[in-house]
DNA sequence: GCTTGACCTCAACTTTACTTGAGGTTGCAC
DNA sequence: GTGCAACCTCAAGTAAAGTTGAGGTCAAGC
């Protein structure tokens, strides 16, 4: 831990392309937790580039901060996690990848179907909801596409 | 256009699993424009089952409500679409499922070589940022995934 | 030893997509 | 011809994910 290994949260945000600003908002959803100087200016591990390396791919799979901050926090003394907590992380978003892929396709073979059958008579298509069926038969909402 | 065609708020609240409120919240957004009663109540076609069931397809592509007003507006008369508008819309849908599989896939195969070379070392991550290489090398944000 | 850019806190504002509530009106069923 | 569920408007609230600004402090280079 030579002093050299800390960040200020400038260089930080430079090498992660975050603003200064969300990674304070980070820090405030308790995502991440600096140390501080007696100054109380923020320091960051270089682990921390990590860290919000993390963050920003689990956004862009559909988490929210606070899911994250689960996912996190799970790990053992919720410290930055180290290879294998990594590995499993990795893994676990793997599999989150998958089912939206897989959500997807079936989207795309319903719109298939939709474009294909011409449904605008809604009677048949998949995609919608049954219509008029709705009507007469059950209740609740949410028929699409769930 | 008979009388009994034209749908109350509830009505198509319950067709289409939309609350009542929402869909007074898209008629604001300009994304849907019922007929009024001289009492100044909202009615509208069963057509209007098809649109709201349109937007919330694309809303589940992700796409904003400014985004598919756009798309709803550049029909002709930016009225509810015809079979052939409606195909022409449901086709360019796919292409945009299309964009976002391939888009997770690419993810998913950069976190697969990520798994794979345990690389939290970043000396070699696809996925993450270039570490120090951005300290030394480039600047300019946003190295994730983008 | 001082200047200046980087940092600090805290409050308020932004956007998207709605929901909730107050206070009032309509229209169908009996 | 009246009751009451369903409708109306408009303002305010909510949640997520930040940004912006005011007012003030820190620390590294000259």
């Amino acid at each position: 831990m030579d002093k050299n290994d800390l960040l200020p949260i400038g260089d930080l945000a430079r090498r992660t392309g975050l603003a200064v600003s969300a990674i304070r908002f980070y820090e405030d959803k308790g995502l991440i937790a600096p140390y501080r100087t007696m100054g109380n200016q923020r320091r960051f591990l270089r682990s921390d580039i990590r860290r919000l390396s993390f963050i920003l791919i689990a956004q862009k799979l559909g988490l929210g901060l606070a899911e994250i901050e689960a996912q996190l926090a799970a790990l053992p003394q919720g410290r930055t996690p180290t290879l294998a907590d990594w590995q499993k992380l990795s893994r676990s978003m793997r599999s989150q990848i998958d089912k939206k892929i897989a959500l997807l396709s079936l989207t795309r073979r319903k719109l298939d179907e939709c474009i294909g059958c011409g449904c605008l008579s809604l009677t048949r298509c998949q995609l919608y909801n049954r219509d008029d069926r709705a009507g007469t038969g059950g209740t609740g909402p949410r028929f699409v596409l769930d």
